[in-house]
DNA sequence: AATTTATACAGGAAAAACACCCTTTATATA
DNA sequence: TATATAAAGGGTGTTTTTCCTGTATAAATT
């Protein structure tokens, strides 16, 4: 008897639970068990012999997030498919994933049936892609795709801080910089991201992550 | 036999039957159907003479919340029982879906037997509250809760604009108004939202859905 | 009829934010 | 070794924001 086995990764247990009960009607696969996290993996992969052939990951999560993660399984275990499950269909979110080796994207919102399909392609074919994914990957070929922008750790830092009700001057303070150096850094991060004012960077940090709620 | 119905809403498809493949593993249990917002809920009440002893509601939903969902429901099928089934786990949220006659609450990192349990004693008791939301019901009859803060029209309006980068003498032109007037307009916010700057505004605005990223 | 309440708006001052241009000092890198 | 390049920050000026106080008017309450 052929079984494909799947471990599911996401931090909200009853989604998680619940996906387990679906996959295990599947006929060709078996769920070994499940992860609420990132870390969680990491430890059941050194402590369990019998690692899967395809892992469901969740994108957000605590301590170690999905895309991390998906590194991680890449480097270490190439033979284990990961296959992303999220809400996001964000493009930059997306190719994240696919960069750090995930074989398939699935939105939350699809049917029982395409995640068997997804699933039987994975172990089968190795990859499973829909329509959206492949157009985002086409667009990806052909550069129509604006990149990815880059924040150093300071930059990071500032935009924290330029989320909260914090003057610049007081920025300066914590981040001990004159506050010249930091009107260098605002008027940097306008034009790179180019927005006109500290709604614009609010919104952006927002949008993209680098200030969580 | 003595089996109860079970109707799911919840827009993310897969959670959906997920949850039903594992309800209708619960012995006393069995899912009539599923939904994927409040509207097709409402149609499906209509059309469907059978009524489910019990909803699960997911709350963030398009076209039709998880919170009007539950108050129609409780205005129009008071024997039908709501249970929220969310991510969410702010007291606000929390309040709206009991004050829009939810009889629980759970969040979706819940174990699948407390699911069971759950709505076991949603029939048999006709409610079930966490420890979570008993404590917050205390804390709502002992006053230590701060009440939710009302907006009318103009000021969610330019709540709303004061998210994007425009100044306010630009705000004032979209609302047709003086730019003395949003002075008063954001110093009244200022003031009832207890921050400092724009930034607190903006933040406020997003994390209470005024606006909507 | 008198009083409160809400709404729109004015003037003015001080603080903060924004814009531009320029210098120094490392650290790469051609 | 000459030359970019990145990071920190000074100078100056304008615009926007923030914080006051105060007025007028209409609608709602007492």
């Amino acid at each position: 008897m052929n079984e494909f086995t799947v471990v599911i990764v996401d931090d909200h247990t009853l989604l998680s639970q619940a996906i387990q009960a679906m996959v295990n009607t599947f006929e060709k696969f078996r769920v070994l068990y499940t992860c609420k996290n990132g870390e969680e993996l990491v430890r059941k992969f050194s402590e369990i012999e019998n690692r899967p052939n395809v892992v469901l990951m969740d994108i957000n999560m605590p301590i170690m997030n999905g895309i991390e993660t998906t590194e991680w399984i890449s480097k270490n275990y190439s033979n284990v498919n990961v296959m992303a499950l999220s809400v996001e269909d964000e493009d930059i979110t997306i190719l994240k994933m696919l960069k750090a080796g995930a074989v398939g994207y699935l939105l939350k919102d699809t049917e029982k049936s395409i995640l068997e399909k997804a699933l039987i392609e994975i172990v089968e074919n190795g990859f499973y892609h829909t329509k959206n994914v492949t157009n985002l990957l086409m667009k990806s070929i052909s550069g129509n795709l604006e990149e990815e922008i880059i924040f150093n750790d300071r930059q990071i830092k500032f935009l924290k801080l330029a989320c909260t009700e914090l003057t610049y001057k007081e920025i300066a303070d914590r981040m001990n910089l004159s506050p010249k150096t930091i009107d260098g850094y605002r008027d940097a991060l306008f034009t790179k991201l180019n927005v006109r004012n500290r709604v614009g960077l609010v919104m952006y940090a927002i949008k993209n992550k680098v200030y969580t709620l």
